[in-house]
RNA sequence: GGCGUUGUGGCCGAGUGGCUAGGCUGGGCUCUGCAAAAGCUCCUACAGCGGUUCGAAUCCGCUCAACGCCUCCA
């Protein structure tokens, strides 16, 4: 079940059998966030597929080291020599690690609304700017960086001479320097092409370490190279993180490894695809965003109403993780109803009777589920088998197909597997288990009560019953074997 | 301007050189006191124009459109 599944490497551009390093070991990097604000909609989706890539490793018995960082020191701005975390540490008369303590608790909040699995590991850059300062100096060393003012860059062009700077983006430096535009303030370097390792720190900026060229703080692409070496090794099997990564802060990624430890750093690279709004990426800077909490409560020009995280989910897990997803109401509305008719079969799971005989293939329905996940985990395709699984379910439970005790053990086996496992998804109405089996018994009286009232054929009080409790969120469906509830 | 991706039925979204995606919505039927649910069923698409092929929506070319990256960005 293990051997063959294959991952799209962003650096083939082709779909690849999976074979980890180390058998049975999986070491995967995912670059996390920059706790400068809230965390948006879109975000959250790449973290959520890297998400489900875990949990489907998990699930095949790998042993995961998952590492997925907290960028913290800021990213360097093009107009200005200071990053953002100090830039709105100042404009809100805030310490920036009181700016990171409050974005990052507020990230950690909104992932465990939306049931992630925590990393196995999740570093901070600054904490590891003794690292990179070791790192900065193993490239100088190797003579592909230069150090200007304080600051030190890296040589890009040196290092294209023997490497290609551009291989995992496809691009060739000499069509990059024919197009590159002139910016302010970039004299320092020796060519535009090159990106900092080290950045001098002006009096006013606020985040400053000491290092070898004087007080400063760190570029921005070196953190993750240092911190997944650290923890995974000069070679590890997968590094993930969004499309719009890849150039250049993955690519420097790969210069900054090889320029270290003369080695390729990732055997598979893997881009989650954009999240967009009103078919444009999502993104803070334009306002073109929906923020997590908004999805909960509505509180959006965008929604009509507000979503559980299981649904948002769910619709999230529709798409491929490569393909861009386009978020609107309309689409929500429809996962959600989607997704109430998934939990709503899982529920009936308890109510089935078993035969001595199955009319129905489990065996070969939960290969095709697996078939799916190895392809390059294609949860829609996993979804669509799932919705099978939904009408065998309804169809036992209706008495039209019949399954054995063996069967169904598999089956339940497996739904569980994949719909909380491997998707993480959340059965609303079946979470909290004392109270639900006191709400079941309250309604069974009123479902008596109305059943008494149907057999004397007094229609008023047997729909009042119905309709009161509609009301109050409460669902009843006549079927064949009796009447049911589900709760909305 | 450069690099790249995409264009699927009313909507969202998979996939494939010839064979059902799936979900949501709408129509019909079964069941039902009615409704809901469930089941069955119908509406059967692949941007446009050429080319390759026995056969293309799937491969190639061009056109149009959209998106992403080239600057911080999931």
């Amino acid at each position: 079940m293990t051997q063959n599944l294959s991952i799209y490497n962003s650096l083939t551009n082709t779909k690849e059998l999976f074979k980890p390093l180390k058998e049975g070991y999986v070491g995967m990097y995912v670059c996390g966030p920059t706790v400068y604000s809230k965390v948006h909609l879109g975000n959250v989706r790449t973290f959520m597929s890297f998400d489900m890539i875990y949990r489907y490793f998990l699930h095949l018995g790998y042993k995961v080291r998952y590492v997925r960082n907290i960028t913290d020191a800021g990213h360097l701005t093009d107009d200005a020599a200071e990053d953002k975390i100090s830039t709105k540490a100042r404009l809100e008369q805030l310490e920036p690690m009181e700016i990171v303590q409050k974005y990052t608790v507020d990230f950690h909040q909104i992932l465990e609304r939306f049931n992630f699995l925590p990393p196995s590991i999740e570093p901070t850059a600054t904490g590891h700017i003794l690292e990179q300062i070791e790192a900065i100096q193993t490239i100088i060393n190797n003579g592909l960086a230069y150090v200007v003012n304080g600051s030190v860059y890296f040589d890009v062009l040196k290092y294209n001479e023997k490497e290609h700077y551009g291989i995992l983006s496809k691009r060739n430096i000499e069509d990059a320097i024919e197009n590159t535009r002139v910016l302010d303030g970039q004299s320092d370097k020796k060519n535009p092409q090159d990106f900092a390792l080290w950045k001098r720190a002006e009096p006013e900026h606020i985040q400053r370490w000491k290092s070898p060229w004087g007080i400063g703080f760190p570029g921005w692409h070196l953190e993750c190279t240092v911190m997944s070496t650290k923890y995974l090794g000069e070679a590890f099997d997968i590094h993930g993180g969004g499309m719009d990564l890849k150039f250049p802060h993955h690519e420097c990624e790969i210069a900054q490894a090889v320029a270290c430890h003369n080695t390729a750093p990732v055997k598979y690279w893997m881009h989650g695809n954009m999240l967009t709004l009103n078919g444009k990426k999502m993104a803070k800077s334009t306002g073109n965003n929906i923020l997590p909490g908004e999805i909960f409560t509505g509180d959006n020009k965008n929604l009509s109403k507000g979503f559980s995280a299981s649904v948002t989910r769910f619709f999230m897990m529709q798409a491929h993780y490569r393909s861009v997803l386009d978020f609107s109401n309309e689409a929500l509305l429809a996962a959600e109803k989607g997704h109430q008719r998934l939990m709503d079969a899982l529920n009936l799971i308890p109510k089935l009777s078993t035969s001595n005989k199955s009319t129905i293939e489990v065996n070969l329905w939960r290969d095709k589920c697996y078939q799916a996940m190895n392809d390059d985990f294609n949860t829609p395709i996993l979804i669509a088998h799932l919705f099978d699984a939904v009408k065998f379910i309804n169809l036992i439970h209706d008495g039209k197909e019949y399954i054995t005790s063996e069967d169904l053990d598999l089956l339940i086996k497996t739904i569980n597997a994949f719909v909380f496992d491997v998707l993480g998804l959340n059965n609303n109405a079946e979470n909290s288990g004392q109270a639900t089996t006191q709400l079941e018994s309250v309604v069974n009286m009123f479902i008596e009560m109305r059943n008494a009232a149907r057999a004397d054929k007094d229609w008023a009080l047997s729909d009042k019953i119905r309709d009161d409790l509609a009301a109050k969120g409460i669902y009843l469906k006549d079927g064949k074997e009796g009447t049911t509830f589900s709760l909305k």
